[in-house]
DNA sequence: ACCTGAACACCGTTCAAGT
DNA sequence: ACCTGAACACCGTTCAAGT
């Protein structure tokens, strides 16, 4: 047995780290295997399943347990921003299974599905604007440096949604959504 | 003169509405033009730049004069929705240039730099996951039917922003952000 | 100024065939 | 089960040359 399904996904997230997205074929990934591109379709049916299972691996790290809402979103920034580009490959994947990822099913629990959608889309797009921004620092293409206030900015804008949830935590419906509706565990947020 | 820059654009917009972004290559663009691929390098200086175009042609007809950060938003949201992968298109195109668009401009003058940012991120995400559903939905690959009701829930999580924005808005700096600092016409948002 | 023709260095995916 | 070899139908971009 040469290769197995974790040995493609360890080599496409070694190249992703060193290449970025970009560089991230299938090509280039069979080549980090010393095999030909047509083996990796053994293990897997095509790079879109390939990404997803990067993707997996990447938030796999982050804590669900006991966390709050605000360091579960922090948590899954952090992750996204120790790979490079991996902001973009966990948004990607996530956005096709709106609604069903781990992460996303335990903020459900403590906030509500709407509350955990509108943190994912707002954790998700400002992790991947960060990363972007940092790249093109990197490469020397920018004018003035807002670059190290983005940390900042991310907590700013986290904060804004967490108020608003405590706020309109008594006017609108359950947490967890129609189905289920498991939200037994459910904690107020504070606002700050 | 056979095309001008705009034909370009035109071009490209109609190759995105009927075969999608996936299929929307220099190469199909230039077929609608009856040209070399070569030729729009002439126009334009690389793909990236022309997505660029071609988002701000999406965006140029949200009514951003008397419209409250809302309707802004909304009217983002169906300007994307409009176009086949025009979520994608803007989304991308956006996040490169974090901060310096005319519907983050305006949006800032409403509700701060922090609420801007928020609520953009939020309507990017919120509409790309939209249309990627529906579009999976129309080629049958689904479930469950959640498809109809991604309108309420994007107006549920706007909601929650709103709220919060309205609630931060006494606690925490101007809008505006740290440069400029004209926040004169700020209104404070009401949360419902 | 605008375009052609040809090339360079790539892609994802399929499929028969090997071991 | 896992892989090779070869092919198919594509990419973005460059560059000399034409008009």
């Amino acid at each position: 047995m040469r290769n197995t399904r974790a040995d493609v996904v360890a080599a496409a997230l070694r190249v992703l780290a060193a290449q970025g997205l970009e560089s991230c074929s299938m090509r280039r990934v069979a080549a980090e295997l010393d095999v030909q591109p047509s083996a990796l379709y053994h293990h897997v049916p095509n790079k879109q399943s390939l990404l997803a299972l990067m993707a997996d691996e990447i938030v796999s790290g982050v804590p669900l347990a006991g966390a709050d809402p605000r360091a579960l979103c922090e948590g899954l920034r952090v992750a996204m921003l120790a790979v490079r580009d991996g902001a973009d490959v966990v948004a990607t994947a996530e956005a096709f299974r709106l609604g069903s990822s781990a992460v996303e099913g335990r903020l459900a629990e403590l906030v509500g599905r709407d509350g955990a959608r509108t943190l994912l889309l707002y954790t998700f797009g400002h992790t991947q604007a960060t990363q972007t921004h940092r790249q093109a620092a990197e490469f020397g293409a920018l004018l003035a440096a807002p670059g190290a206030d983005l940390d900042a900015s991310f907590g700013r804008g986290l904060a804004i949604i967490l108020a608003g949830l405590a706020g309109v935590a008594g006017l609108v419906g359950e947490p967890g959504g129609e189905t289920g509706g498991s939200g037994r565990e459910r904690k107020i947020v504070p606002s700050h």
